[in-house]
RNA sequence: GGGCGAUUAGCUCAGCUGGAUAGAGCGUUGGUCUCCGGAACCAAAGGCCGUGGGUUCGAAUCCCGCAUCGCCCA
């Protein structure tokens, strides 16, 4: 299976027609400047900013405010309903700058405030200092146009403005299977990727693969003894920091009984270097290929994978060495060693090539990210652990020396995972080869959990993984409520169809048509979409994406039990049945675009049963 | 010793470019099913937002000290 297909469904309508609506959408954001405020994609805030900042104007020119007066026009969705859908403190803020009280502010903005009829039902004032904004009901209905006339590609904008941007995550070393750690920095790149691509930037993704150095030294050598172990031809050879792992064994028989054999019968040392040996070379492309399985059961690929020997093999380190040197940034000390000059005064020097010739690692990184900036990307998005959070400093100050904006390279921090069973701590170690790897957590969980919970949660925050509780109880788990609210939806379709009813086309009447007030909240929770995808793209957090749905899908559901007996959306009412399938088609497409971009399934039909069926 | 991050309901976590009565899920308690899928819904209880100061009209949010935890560096 190809890398390329993770992206399909994503990158090729990246470029839709582009409709009227969004046209002047993206007019309206050009002029109100959002794009600083992160506000892009969200219409309704983007007017009622400008209706306020208006009204400023206006007062300025009236002489009720000083012409130097620059509030920030803070929109917010207030926290309680009959406040309204839109709210803005400035009452509060120019209150000193018009030497006047919040509330005498707030009653001169309404004296002078312009906003259009049909969108607003009211604007008022409400203590300490707030103006509420009541948005039409009929209005949401009208934005419902735009997922009906493009399904399967609303939620995107123009936010990330074309940006190309390279999201590096992973990058373990190919010496052992990936464990939960790598899954939770795994899903975060993959879901970043898939939403940024959909809030419109151009995201390419990488894996960047160490396999040059010490490690895998240690590798073939602990891949050599324990296929000597094997055949029987000796012990003791296992290397001091040798991988304990039974997967090393595992891999070592096969090599044995395989195009190892002859290997095995040799001395280690006439096997030939690191880069030519046949151990390091089954080893290591054997483990990059369980690697890929194993992200592959998880749903995550990359379209790029870059080998740390290739920067080699194309002379990209010493002449990254050599730039460095010739600039200044770089000095050669007593033994011979080079040295990365580091300016911080709390940061020590950095060796990047030994006394003995031998470049560090972090030679490879800084020819690795010279390279990437030399790709024309706009931004370079690292996620990393965060114990190597120490390591960015070194590698933006790498990055200034070389020439590039070190701004333009963002690490993401992914907080390591405490994985308990049962409430027990479960000790992890690579080195010690205990460790629960990524495959089984996918095995036990499902990958659709996996994926959801550790989206649920901010990436840089500590987390704890509870396997006993993810798997047994997984009747609680929260991916199953969105997804079953969407195969939920599903349901009532077929049922439909099977009637031979049909979802009403869009038209501006539907606000009419549904009243109830789940309905309207209901629409107004959709057109949000495009607002959050744009957030979280530029935030660079896909933790709201995964809320917002939990709320739509709470939303919905809820509408669904409580008109049960009285207004289904099925009824003898043809009219209203349309308008309802109308709606709910809606939701059923917000949810699979959201949960696809969070790389969850969005199934029709649940799978009932599992472990909660037994006794 | 230096640095980074964290501390919000019983548990797991949102909220943090300062704003209205601090939210969700799970758990607990009590309700709702002749239902388009009960993996659902409704309601209640549950908080000194770690702690002490500061900034101001206003602080979970910003600043400083302290405590505890995790990680990195020496």
């Amino acid at each position: 299976m190809s890398n390329h297909d993770r992206h399909a469904g994503i990158v090729a309508p990246r470029l839709p027609r582009v409709n009227c609506f969004r046209r002047r959408l993206l007019a309206c954001h050009a002029r109100a400047g959002v794009k600083r405020n992160g506000r892009i994609g969200r219409k309704m805030e983007t007017i009622v900013e400008e209706i306020l900042t208006r009204a400023v104007g206006e007062l300025k020119r009236r002489g009720e405010l000083p012409g130097d007066f620059f509030p920030d026009v803070i929109i917010e969705r207030p926290k309680r309903e009959e406040f309204g859908d839109y709210g803005c403190p400035l009452p509060l803020a120019m209150a000193k700058a018009a030497h006047k009280s919040p509330k005498d502010c707030g009653n001169a903005i309404l004296e002078v405030v312009d906003a259009p009829s049909d969108l607003f039902d009211a604007i008022t004032f409400a203590p300490p200092g707030f103006l509420n904004f009541k948005v039409n009901p009929r209005a949401w209905f009208m934005k419902l146009q735009d997922i009906a006339a493009d399904p399967e590609g609303f939620g995107g904008s123009g936010a990330g403005r074309n940006q190309r941007v390279l999201i590096e995550f992973v990058s373990a070393n190919p010496t052992g299977p990936l464990h939960v750690g790598h899954a939770r920095g795994a899903v975060l790149g993959d879901a970043l990727a898939r939403i940024m691509s959909a809030a419109g930037y151009d995201v390419d993704t990488e894996y960047y693969i160490n396999d040059v150095g010490n490690q895998m030294a240690t590798l073939g050598r602990s891949l050599y003894a324990r296929g000597r172990e094997t055949l029987g031809l000796g012990h003791g050879d296992f290397p001091e920091n040798g991988y304990l792992g039974d997967y090393i064994r595992e891999l070592a028989a096969e090599f044995a009984h395989g195009e190892g054999r002859e290997s095995l019968e040799k001395d280690y040392e006439d096997l030939g270097p690191v880069d030519d040996n046949p151990a390091v070379g089954f080893a290591s492309s054997r483990l990059l290929e369980l690697i890929k399985d194993d992200l592959n059961a998880l749903g995550v690929g990359f379209n790029q994978w870059f080998s740390e020997r290739s920067l080699h093999d194309r002379g990209l380190v010493p002449l990254a060495v050599q730039s460095l040197l010739d600039s200044g940034r770089a000095y050669k000390d007593a033994s011979g060693a080079v040295l990365f000059r580091m300016d911080d005064d709390d940061e020590d020097d950095r060796v990047i090539v030994r006394g003995n010739g031998i470049s560090t690692y972090f030679a490879s990184d800084i020819a690795y990210h010279h390279e990437k900036a030399g790709r024309g990307y706009a931004r370079l998005i690292n996620i990393w652990g965060s114990d190597h959070h120490g390591y960015i400093p070194r590698v933006k100050a790498a990055m200034a020396a070389m020439g590039h904006d070190p701004d333009m390279l963002e690490v993401l921090l992914v907080q390591m995972v405490t994985l308990t069973r049962g409430g027990e701590v479960v000790p992890m170690g690579k080195r010690s080869g205990r460790f629960v790897t990524l495959r089984e957590v996918v095995d036990e969980v499902g990958p659709d959990a996996v994926r959801f919970i550790f989206l649920l949660r901010k990436a840089d925050s500590q987390m704890e993984f509870d396997l006993d509780l993810a798997k047994s109880q997984s009747m609680e788990n929260p991916v199953y409520y969105v997804q079953y609210g969407h195969a939920r939806v599903a349901s009532i379709l077929r049922k439909a169809d099977a009637a031979g009813l049909m979802p009403a086309p869009w038209s501006k009447d539907l606000g009419d048509v549904l009243s109830l007030p789940e309905e309207r909240n209901m629409a107004k929770q959709l057109t949000r979409l495009p607002g959050v995808v744009a957030s979280s793209a530029i935030k660079r957090e896909p933790h709201h994406l995964a809320f917002y749905l939990m709320d739509l899908v709470k939303g919905f559901h809820s509408y669904y039990t409580r008109y049960a007996h009285t207004d289904k959306v099925i009824s003898d009412d043809a009219e209203k049945t349309a308008a309802r399938l109308f709606l709910v088609s809606c939701v059923k497409a917000v949810l699979a675009r959201g949960l696809g971009m969070l790389g969850v399934g969005a199934p029709d039909e649940m799978h009932y049963g599992g472990d909660d069926e037994q006794g």
